[in-house]
RNA sequence: GGCCCCGUAGCUCAGCCGGAUAGAGCAACUGCCUUCUAAGCAGUAGGUCGCAGGUUCGAAUCCUGCCGGGGUCGCCA
């Protein structure tokens, strides 16, 4: 129930009468206008600025604005939940609702529980969503940076499925280049070390100390039948082997963050040609089908000349006819395709998955990319998917203020894995999802674990704890209370007068509002700070009590206005719990 | 040099598809609280929304140019 919604269609339908009353001109694009809360509370409920945005429309009915709102005016306080309707400024509708519709929301809230809000985008959701992101190389350890990836796609998939889309979240192996034939070699001295050789890490190959297990499996599983081969012969099965202990370990990581996903999708399948065709010539021979592809030379890129720049022609991918601003090659100069041709597969494939969106979850270190990506998607669908590329920013890791050094040349960097066990899921989470995908993040170990009003995770977490708590104490006062959301479902939500607690009501009668939003914006940050905003209201609401005991929630003397006061209560634990459950965090019944 | 992202209070950041007097937390200042319901509470002050144009009834929001910070710039992934 999402009245911000139902107030629109309302419009939308009087709008539509008065067009066909001759009252208004015809095809009036109701997606124009909008309904939504007013800046100031006490303008009303709700603010509608279909009169402005159709002035110009209506100039031959209406000589302004506010005349016509005027009109709209008049028809919206006709509706029964309406308290009244009224104009203001240039042309602004506001509408106050009767209370019975905020006790009404309530009520919902209580019936549906952790279901109030789900499918909240109704037919604008998009049908089928994919939602790429981590695809962190499968050469070491997951550090923090790619944490705020998986975090941010998972948590965004997740929206997007409760807001009514049917998601597919997938990982992009990166199995193909030459960085995994890097990991191979290091996994092999590791296993030549594991036999007994002493061993030195050259420049090139990976140090870390996680390839010595490696090694070790390497030497358990073959021997030394691997050591005194050419390389041409044990690269292959050492890589194979490699990749799949690095995949382990990355999903392991990812399960300590809980991120799953359905598919985990091999570049190096993409280049398979034992049936015929690979998925790579596929892709570039329907671009070849459709001429953007072509035989050419690119202008030497503008500033610094790379080294090895060589002059030459290649085949090139037309990016520029969809926007982008060079034609892209698709084969390196050894003949061999380059990364950008296996993605332009990739996204093929899943084109073909019937997707009706695709979101990539990237480093921002890839933001370059994102106009060819958006070409390839546009000529191979025909503009019929939409590609959403997600940039995350870097994150500084920081302890009490002080930068925590990390060096990854030495191999010896800061795991993911080590955030997550020394701080925990919770907070890595939404401290992660608590800022705007684009912004630098400052993340602080000492700060994220702190039990205070400065650390949003406990601040958030803490509110559903207090509410939990108001339940139990409302039990030791009054033992035989029947606490089950449909049970307070009934209670008698009139009694309910103080300001603040219907402006806590009013807040919650948000939440699928801000799932839609959040949900078409593909920006989970939204959803981090409405839940941060009702934590905030909440705990300011119970604070008064402390000056003022008539407001606290349990009152010993007065079980009827109690129980709406839990009624209350139950419906804000309701949507801190689902709202938390969206971003994956635990929403604790205490957090001594 | 081209392209992308960012620039909002002293600091860290929100601000939706253009909407009404631009918000929050920290820090600062002023009171209160010191066992009351749970990790304090209430209030005050603080802004040329980087700058300059443009679009319009209306711009932090959209467009153009500039300034500043970051990223990126055939074959790396």
């Amino acid at each position: 129930m999402n009245i911000y919604a139902e107030f629109h269609a309302r419009i939308a339908e009087i709008l539509a009468r008065f067009s066909g009353e001759g009252r208004l001109p015809p095809g009036l694009d109701p997606a124009r206008f909008v309904v939504e809360p007013p800046r100031d509370a006490s303008l009303g409920d709700l603010a509608c600025n279909a009169a402005m945005v159709f002035a110009k429309e209506a100039k031959a009915f209406y000589p302004n604005p506010r005349q016509f709102a005027t009109e709209l005016a008049f028809e919206i306080s006709a509706f029964e939940d309406v308290d009244q309707a009224e104009v203001a400024g240039p042309g602004f509708l506001n509408i106050r609702l009767k209370p019975t519709v905020y006790a009404q929301i309530l009520r919902a809230v209580l019936r549906q529980g952790q279901d109030f809000g789900r499918g909240a985008s109704g037919r604008v959701a998009a049908r089928k969503v994919n939602v790429e992101y981590v695809s962190a190389n499968p050469t070491g350890p997951m550090h923090v940076g790619h944490g705020r990836g998986a975090v941010f796609g998972d948590a965004l998939a997740s929206l997007m499925e409760f807001s009514g889309s049917e998601v597919t979240r997938e990982y992009y192996i990166n199995d193909a280049g030459a960085q995994v034939d890097v990991l191979a070699r290091s996994a092999f001295l590791r296993y030549r070390e594991a036999l007994g050789e002493p061993v030195t890490v050259p420049d090139g190959l990976y140090p870390g100390d996680y390839l010595k297990p490696v090694g070790a499996a390497l030497a358990t599983r073959y021997g030394d039948s691997l050591r005194e081969k050419p390389e041409s012969e044990w690269l292959a099965p050492v890589r194979a082997f490699a990749i799949d202990a690095m995949m382990d370990m990355i999903r392991d990581d990812l399960a300590a963050l809980n991120i799953t996903h359905e598919v985990f999708f091999s570049e190096r399948s993409l280049h398979d040609s034992s049936q015929g065709l690979s998925d790579v010539e596929a892709a570039i021979e329907e671009l070849q089908s459709k001429e953007l592809i072509y035989q050419g030379r690119l202008p030497p890129p503008k500033g610094q000349l790379p080294e090895d720049w060589e002059d030459r022609e290649q085949t090139l991918f037309r990016s520029t006819s969809f926007g982008d601003d060079v034609d892209r090659p698709l084969r390196k100069s050894d003949g061999s395709f380059t990364y950008f041709a296996s993605d332009i597969a990739y996204h093929r494939k899943k084109i073909e998955g019937g997707y009706d969106v695709l979101v990539d979850v990237w480093g921002a270190d890839h933001g370059g990319y994102v106009k060819r990506m958006g070409a390839a998607v546009e000529a191979l669908s025909g503009g019929k998917v939409a590609l959403d590329v997600k940039l995350c920013q870097l994150v500084k890791l920081m302890r009490d203020g002080e930068p925590v050094k990390m060096s990854k040349r030495s191999g010896d960097f800061v795991t993911l894995r080590e955030v997550v066990d020394e701080v925990g899921v919770d907070a890595v989470r939404f401290m992660m999802l608590y800022r705007k995908n684009d912004a630098p993040l400052e993340f602080d170990l000492a700060r994220v674990i702190e039990q205070s009003k400065d650390n949003p995770v406990f601040y958030v977490q803490y509110a559903h704890a207090r509410a939990n708590s108001v339940l139990r104490q409302a039990l030791a006062a009054f033992p035989d209370l029947e606490l089950g959301p449909e049970r307070l479902a009934e209670a008698e939500l009139a009694l309910l007068q103080d300001e603040s607690e219907w402006a806590l009501i009013k807040l919650l009668a948000q939440y699928p509002r801000v799932i839609e939003s959040a949900a078409a914006a593909h920006e989970p940050h939204r959803l981090a700070f409405y839940l941060h905003d009702l934590a905030s209201l909440f705990h300011s609401h119970w604070n008064r009590g402390k000056d003022q005991p008539q407001l606290r929630f349990v009152n010993q003397d007065r079980r009827d206005l109690t129980c709406a006061r839990l009624a209350l209560v139950t419906g804000l634990m309701k949507v801190l719990a689902s709202g938390l459950s969206v971003l994956g965090v635990k929403a604790p019944d205490e957090m001594r």
